[in-house]
RNA sequence: GGCCCCAUCGUCUAGAGGCCUAGGACGCCAGCCUUUCAAGCUGGUAGCACGGGUUCGAAUCCCGUUGGGGCUACCA
């Protein structure tokens, strides 16, 4: 039997870090082994559902490249893909455990429940239900739950695939809820009942169904069902070491991608919290990872999301990109900032300068703070401090010198001579003929032509802002100089 | 509180009894390079939570302690 894993998101928002990276890992599993990769939308609390949501969990899922063989937007043998649409299935299940003696209509109102619990925690007793119902006849027509009735003795032994036997005390298990008031299954009845009729072999969730999973074998064993093979992954810790939650800032996937991160490298980042190839590989392609997948490489303890190695990564990622793709990448971000359409051309007038940015850029929103001087349609935007530089600090009179010799040097500059070689032998000529040293002579014409401190290597920024361009910004700065209210 | 899980540098991890004088990556520090900022290169810093066993030998196995986390809903 091939690999089945499904992904069973509940859509009551944004998907996030933690969340995906469970479905990372079944995604892996299943194209490692040649199996199918499922979406299943859990939406059996309908107080609690997001409208758009579902939408969101898919398109972050296919941002990250993550493809599915069924789901609720294209079907499957096994459809609907959508728990709301599978009520009559689990009301079934329900209805064969009460004829079988393994579970019970209970009417027990919320009212009785809160009391039991406050009383249980007074008495310091484990909460949980009493079991009233349990020998009592309710009949179908009065609103009801159904409850599985657990055994009370003995224990259940949860079969965890990295932990090995995980054993649970049945007297201190309760009899949980299968099927809810309004008609709908709770988690613990709908994954059981759909997985097994989906043919799901494995169940990768995260830690925290660790604890109700004895449940789900009990129920397994009430319908005598086979058991799929369950993996309790570790949850992601944020950086106060709890569960990652949206306290920790940007965690849902959209946000990531909003901030400029790659989703090749969210992926590569995310597989590598709790599982890792060799002792030594840490960049990895989605392929790479799957070629090299496998539950025996995933550890036990919990990692937490560290963002500054994800920002690290995602730089390393910008660097490698081609620089054709990078501009592509980072044209949204360009044109956000300017406020206009930059049309191919234009972005392709800055291949020649793009690897430069591309090792400056962490996340590709950077991309506008390295580009947008060369699309300014006004004056730039600096303060004669910045344009005198350390060299010059309070002696705008031996900054306009310098800038001056720079524009004599650079309007005489042939315009064949207008490349990023030409210019730099010229300009350091200038500056040894002036007894300047180069970065004396640099800083005042970086500022003037890109208005900032920091900027792309100055030589190559020359050459694509063109000779006119640059001659206009340095005359205005020499103006600026020039002007003593300054 | 109860139940369950976990425990190697600050962080992610390698390590399945001798290959460990504990390896790699990120961070951090120093140096080199240098037109800003980066990138790159060199070197360095830093860890087996603690206590008992088992064994000729333990980061690795067992027990306990401590610490951290999860669960404790008619939520998932």
């Amino acid at each position: 039997m091939s690999v089945r894993v499904r992904y069973g998101p509940s859509p009551t928002g944004e998907p996030h870090v933690g969340n995906i990276r469970t479905a990372l890992f079944d995604w892996l599993l299943a194209r490692r082994f040649g199996g199918q990769f499922i979406v299943r939308i859990e939406d059996t609390d309908q107080s609690r559902a997001v409208a758009g949501a579902e939408a969101l969990i898919l398109d972050a899922l296919r941002w990250l490249g993550l493809d599915w063989d069924e789901g609720p937007d294209i079907g499957g043998p096994f459809a609907p893909y959508r728990q709301s649409e599978r009520l009559p299935l689990y009301i079934e299940a329900a209805e064969r455990l009460i004829t079988d003696g393994r579970a019970y209509r209970c009417n027990c109102t919320s009212e009785r429940l809160d009391a039991l619990r406050k009383s249980q925690q007074q008495a310091k007793q484990p909460p949980g239900y009493d079991g009233r119902c349990r020998g009592l006849a309710v009949a179908d027509d009065e609103p009801h739950v159904i409850r599985l009735a657990m055994p009370s003795a003995n224990s259940t032994v949860v079969e965890d695939y990295l932990r090995g036997p995980v054993a649970f005390q049945n007297a201190l298990l309760d009899d949980h809820v299968l099927l809810k008031r309004d008609g709908f299954p709770t988690y613990h009845l709908a994954s059981v009942v759909d997985d097994h009729h989906m043919d799901i072999t494995h169940v990768i969730r995260g830690e925290e169904w660790l604890s109700s999973a004895p449940r789900h074998v009990q129920t397994y064993a009430a319908l005598v069902w086979d058991e799929p093979v369950w993996v309790h992954i570790p949850i992601i810790r944020g950086p106060d070491k709890g569960k990652l939650s949206k306290r920790h800032g940007a965690t849902s996937i959209r946000q990531y991608a909003a901030e400029g991160f790659l989703p090749e490298a969210l992926l590569n980042f995310l597989a590598l919290l709790g599982w890792s190839k060799d002792e030594t590989t840490t960049i990895m392609s989605r392929d790479e990872i799957t070629e090299h997948f496998s539950l025996d490489g995933l550890g036990l303890a919990s990692a937490m999301f560290d963002i500054d190695r994800l920002r690290e990564l995602n730089a390393r990622y910008i660097r490698d990109l081609s620089p054709a793709d990078f501009l592509q990448r980072g044209r949204p971000h360009l044109e956000a900032r300017v406020g206009r359409a930059i049309d191919d051309d234009a972005l392709a007038s800055l291949l020649p300068i793009a690897p430069a940015i591309q090792e400056r850029v962490k996340l590709l929103p950077e991309f506008a703070d390295y580009t947008d001087f060369f699309f300014a349609a006004g004056p730039l935007d600096y303060d004669n401090a910045e344009l005198m530089g350390r060299a010059y600090r309070h002696k705008p009179w031996a900054a306009l010198e310098s800038v001056e010799a720079s524009l004599r040097t650079l309007r005489a500059l042939d315009r064949s001579a207008w490349t990023a070689t030409a210019l730099e032998s010229a300009l350091r000529a200038l500056a040894e003929q002036r007894g300047e040293k180069p970065g004396a002579l640099f800083t005042p014409i970086r500022v003037s032509v890109t208005g900032k401190r920091v900027a792309p290597p100055l030589f190559e920024t020359l050459e694509t802002l063109g000779q006119r361009l640059t001659v206009e910004r340095l005359n205005a700065a020499a103006e600026r100089l020039a002007r003593p209210d300054d």
